[in-house]
DNA sequence: TGCCCAATGCGACCGAGTCGCATTTGGGAT
DNA sequence: ATCCCAAATGCGACTCGGTCGCATTGGGCA
């Protein structure tokens, strides 16, 4: 795979749909974003800067760098960030519509559900509310022992 | 205000609320500890290492004890954590039963809510789940404008 | 009252995230 | 293709929430 350090006549590969969701997005496209943004896509769950730092470690990205571009992709609303419980911010691609998580307490997997069914609810809260007329996030969180962990004891 | 500081024969008012509450949870009586829990008992709302600080700078607390006793009272289950999506933990009263929040996406100020209502969607999770069988807990938290922050625009 | 261990003070340390500045690079204009 | 400048990156110092190990203090009990 091409690497921009090739001091010259390099034609770098920044890959196609990522460059096409930067352009969209009004951002500029650089080797290193097509890179983060490539990650972003392929990981089949919520990740965190650790995960980008390693996938990436092999171009000698500055940590600054990744933090920078994940800050960007959330304003940008290429990413968003899902609180995972953990030390660490967890993103995943926004453009996967508003959905929840369940999170093994023990081994941190994530299942994740497409379904939300909480806008009555919410609605309910607003009804009830003294100091809000208006709710415009929310988040849901589900906490487990999955299958596996549940076994090995 | 007694302080712990006066050096002999000093009769402290430990709190009698407070003397209870960590007498039952197994937890040794100290003046810090029933002052971090009378402000914990006091406060209207979840708090952060930063609210207790400030509110007992005068006795001249370090900061590690404040977080160790934090700590310690969340294992004890007299305090639980709560996340508000801030830089920092916040913490509650264990006792107040499970409730959920809506928080100010501008001030911060929050509003609670003894209702719950979603145990038929967990259980609903559960039964679309293929890596889990059981959840243990959840966290529900909205986000909004309240309303005086709203007027301010 | 005095003893012993837990609680505290203290300061060094850690890791996530930020910032300012010097250097490099993407991309529009020529 | 080349030039140029604003924007992106590398770099390292810094901030800040939180932890740790060790020396000192003070609860609780005999
Ligand atoms: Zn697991
Ligand atoms: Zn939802
Ligand atoms: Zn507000
Ligand atoms: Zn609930």
């Amino acid at each position: 795979m091409e690497k921009s350090k090739n001091k010259k006549n390099v034609r770098v590969n920044y890959g196609l749909a990522q460059k096409q969701v930067l352009a969209n997005a009004g951002v500029k496209i650089t080797f290193l974003r097509s890179k983060i943004l490539a990650f972003a896509m392929d990981s089949k769950k919520p990740f965190s800067f650790e995960d980008v730092f390693l996938a990436l470690r092999d171009t000698g990205i500055h940590r600054a760098t990744i933090f920078r571009n994940l800050s960007l992709f959330k304003d940008a609303q290429i990413l968003r960030e899902v609180d995972m419980r953990q030390d660490a911010m967890f993103y995943e691609i926004a453009t996967k519509g508003h959905h929840h998580h369940v999170v093994c307490k023990i081994c941190g997997c994530v299942e994740s559900f497409d379904m939300c069914g909480l806008d009555n609810l919410v609605e309910e809260f607003i009804k009830n509310s003294k100091e809000f007329d208006k709710i415009s996030e929310h988040s849901f969180e589900m906490f487990g022992v999955c299958k596996k962990c549940y076994k090995k004891k």
